[in-house]
DNA sequence: CGGGTGGTTGACATCATTCAAGTACCGTGG
DNA sequence: CCACGGTACTTGAATGATGTCAACCACCCG
């Protein structure tokens, strides 16, 4: 099933900036394919030479580092609208591996056409940099909750910034959301063991925080999590969709 | 004292890629001032509006995020030809702070001209997006290195990095380089406290790895060090130069 | 000589990891 | 229908790594 970026029902999210005409067809042009693939595929991995680019058009997926001792850190996660692999089809070979942490459909972008992009669309040029700068930032805040925080200010912290963005993508009902994380992927995202993962979210829980039933998290007191992550940023602002 | 781009000395090393002569001439027209701070001099501070892009053409910086408690957390070092502050010249308001760790000379860079040069110069618009994967990529490295290596391994990870980068540069002589951090810099950048930090380097001299003599650090056994890190990426390929 | 900054050390407290079981749930095959 | 195996989640106890507190040292600079 091939969706035409000229209807793209992602479009009619608030959470995305308008774009004209012109640059519409040209990523209408510059996409090749709609690729479905299913939970746990590998998207890009490791060392991998010319890898493509995608946005992610539905789904959740996950990008991480591995040491040749089997240790694993999850950098960042990725949700529908976001630039997949960009590093990746901008350098020789990638430095990470990308995994679909549920099914997923991708927009996908030649290597090739990247170049034409940056030489034919300046706008466009400027919103990738934008998203590459974008998805830093939000290495930065991983970073920084890894860096500083202790065990429930990181569940915390990562439980309300995955919650802001994915209101921000119009996908919260009530509090609720789907969250297809298992606790091992928390304790690779946040550094910490299994075990200790396991014990922080209990107490959250029982703490009356929020829960999680069939798949779906509801934050009961998102303020009080949010104090409890020492966790301000500002709302999600529009971004550009490629 | 304004350094003309087209004399640049940074350009002589074989760190950088070259550029076409038309290139250098928009770099050189773009770069509005030579401006030097003193160490300790704040760059960019976190909410600042309009902030400028630089490139750091000497000395040493840090980018850094603070909580409201006073708990900060150091994101990365930039080292000569990194560019400094792209993030905040594409946002509405900067997310961190840069500061000058040593006195620096910054080329500046007005953010009226970086919609002009995605407009005219795409070429050196891929060369920025490039530049920001790579940074990306140096926040990933350290995520990764305080989510999941011991403090020793945190320790040794930072210096190789660091090392191989100066290497990079043409700054190492013999094994030894300028090192201008402090024992609280590498604690608030590895996310440990400054007394576990101070035991871990007293550690790691005792092995014989390393020692710091007049603000410069000499390796004597590099590959010990890199194995104690698990620290196993590429060598630096060259980069663009801004 | 005094004050300031950065580095060093020991004792102790706390937090997180590891080890070892055990539970809950789900899908499959007998 | 039940037995089985697999995956994810739970729990308690023991161990170990890192943080905190409180001094003290070394050096530089005025």
């Amino acid at each position: 099933m091939y969706v035409p970026c000229l209807r793209c029902p992602l479009r009619k999210s608030r959470a995305f900036t308008r774009v004209k005409a012109e640059e519409l067809a040209f990523i209408q042009a510059m996409k090749s394919e709609h690729r479905t693939l299913e939970a746990g595929s590998t998207i890009i991995y490791t060392g991998q030479e010319k890898a493509e680019l995608f946005t992610l058009f539905s789904g959740w997926a996950y990008r991480f580092r591995s040491l040749e001792d089997g240790r694993r850190q999850i950098l960042n996660f990725l949700l529908p609208g976001d630039l997949v692999g960009l590093q990746a089809s901008m350098f020789a070979g990638a430095l990470y591996d990308i995994a679909a942490l549920t099914r997923v459909e991708l927009c996908v972008f030649p290597r090739g056409k990247i170049w034409s992009l940056f030489q034919q669309m300046p706008e466009l040029s400027f919103d990738v940099t934008w998203l590459g700068a974008r998805e830093e930032s939000i290495v930065d805040d991983n970073l920084t909750t890894v860096g500083i925080r202790n065990a429930s200010e990181r569940v915390a912290a990562l439980i309300i910034s995955l919650f802001k963005r994915v209101r921000a993508l119009g996908l919260v009902v009530e509090n609720s959301f789907d969250f297809p994380l298992s606790q091992q992927h928390i304790a690779h995202a946040l550094g910490l063991s299994l075990v200790h993962t396991n014990k922080t979210i209990s107490g959250l829980k029982r703490l009356g925080m929020f829960s999680v039933v069939n798949g779906r998290l509801t934050l009961h007191n998102p303020r009080a999590l949010q104090r409890i992550a020492q966790h301000f940023d500002d709302e999600v602002t529009p971004r550009p969709l490629i």
